[in-house]
DNA sequence: GATACAATGATTGAATACAATATTTTATTT
DNA sequence: AAATAAAATATTGTATTCAATCATTGTATC
């Protein structure tokens, strides 16, 4: 996966993590310096981690502005679920023309999982619905596959950190036992479908509402505390 | 596209045209030194470039080990083949959902080009053939969509470099031909088979040979040499 | 003659240092 | 007080430097 240098993974990782994880949110600043006293690494190293996450996608890199998270526009948004769509449908039509047993093994190891700490971490909820999309695509077989849909489903966590409502966007555990059993059955265009409509309930909770609400910055923050003159 | 750095970014492109025009062979070594030379850069700014190279899929950095241009294996070959006919796919099917004059006309354009050149200018009339896929791409709108398929191309060219007898594996022209006319007819399944058909005839030039030639490394031209005992 | 070990040279890993560019603050003017 | 200009500060761009690792050659030992 990453093969470059030792001291810059970790920075890649975490800031990776975080971002998928929204507690770095969508244009938020990425200064070199500080980030580098937060590993203890310099900027050479730092700047490494942020170049790759420019390269995916994940990190926004301005010359001499420096980085900060990727802030998609709507247009982006909607762009990128599509994309998901798209090799995620690629994912499901694979699995179906394969041996179904070891799939569905390894699938339903990986739902109880999910079932184990569905409200209990919802952090760790989160992160192995999320997962289950990059197994599945994984059990394809097809390393540029799931590379690729790896890289989109980190984004579409940046889409959702942007667009949706706290909480509003998750994945449904019901929905992946039925996209597994469409694979157990072998019905590619069940499964294709099951998925495109799995996906499409997330992007649709995540987009739907019109309102691309401004930023939480300070300006639009404070507006909501100014007293009305009454 | 390529938003870091000023001075990396000619490193990076040139770098990635050598590649792409297949005139550093895939396996070829990237030492830092050598290429900073090159262009009167240190090796931190050409560092920089072979890390995107790499997230791209075009460089292979190998810890301690430094760069080379990325050497797919056969499979990774038919792994990339087979991501393309997806994105592609998808391609065809975007365009045939939208308003076809345009982007007829677009294509058509590009074609005179491609015409222009064959036969006069082998090096731009591959490239040019090349470039009507990424122009497919764009005219989706989706730049999302024409990335991954920019991507997807250039590592085809990797693989055509790795596996392909010289020239035997260009586009034809008459296919692109009919592409464009499946898409002025708004025929979703035939440009989306007809692209396949076509990708389908480079890949099996390319590919179709089940011989994995040995690279021409130092030992390997030397037992050409070897006089046999007589 | 083959293998293991040691020394050398070459190449990469990563921090530091300095230059160039942005951003913010302060000062000045209207 | 608002707008502009200038200075100061912070941040990034890139080269240089030194340390660490790898590859190769040479040497010794079995």
């Amino acid at each position: 996966m990453y093969k470059s240098s030792t001291r810059s993974f970790p920075v890649y990782d975490s800031l990776r993590k975080a971002i998928i994880e929204q507690a770095l949110k969508p244009g938020v600043k990425l200064p070199e310096d500080s980030i580098g006293e937060t590993f203890s690494v310099s900027r050479t190293t730092v700047r490494n981690a942020l170049v790759r996450l420019d390269a995916e996608g994940l990190v926004d890199l301005q010359p001499n502005r420096g980085a900060s998270v990727a802030d998609p526009t709507i247009e982006e948004a909607h762009d990128i679920f599509e994309m998901r769509q798209c090799l995620e449908r690629e994912v499901m039509q694979r699995l179906c023309k394969m041996d179904s047993k070891p799939i569905v093994k390894a699938l339903k190891a990986h739902l109880a999982e999910e079932q184990k700490y569905l409200d209990v971490d919802t952090t760790r909820s989160i992160r192995l619905a999320g997962e289950f999309h990059i197994l599945l695509a994984e059990l394809t077989g097809s390393k540029i596959l799931a590379n690729y849909v790896n890289e989109i489903v980190s984004r579409c966590s940046l889409v959702l950190a942007r667009f949706a409502q706290a909480h509003s966007a998750q994945c449904g555990l019901e929905e992946h036992t039925e996209i597994i059993e469409a694979i157990a059955a072998g019905d590619a265009d069940r499964a294709a479908s099951q998925m495109h409509t799995h996906l499409h309930s997330v992007q649709d909770r995540a987009l739907l509402n019109p309102e691309d609400e401004e930023k939480d910055n300070v300006s639009n923050i404070l507006a909501r505390y100014v007293t009305p003159d009454s």
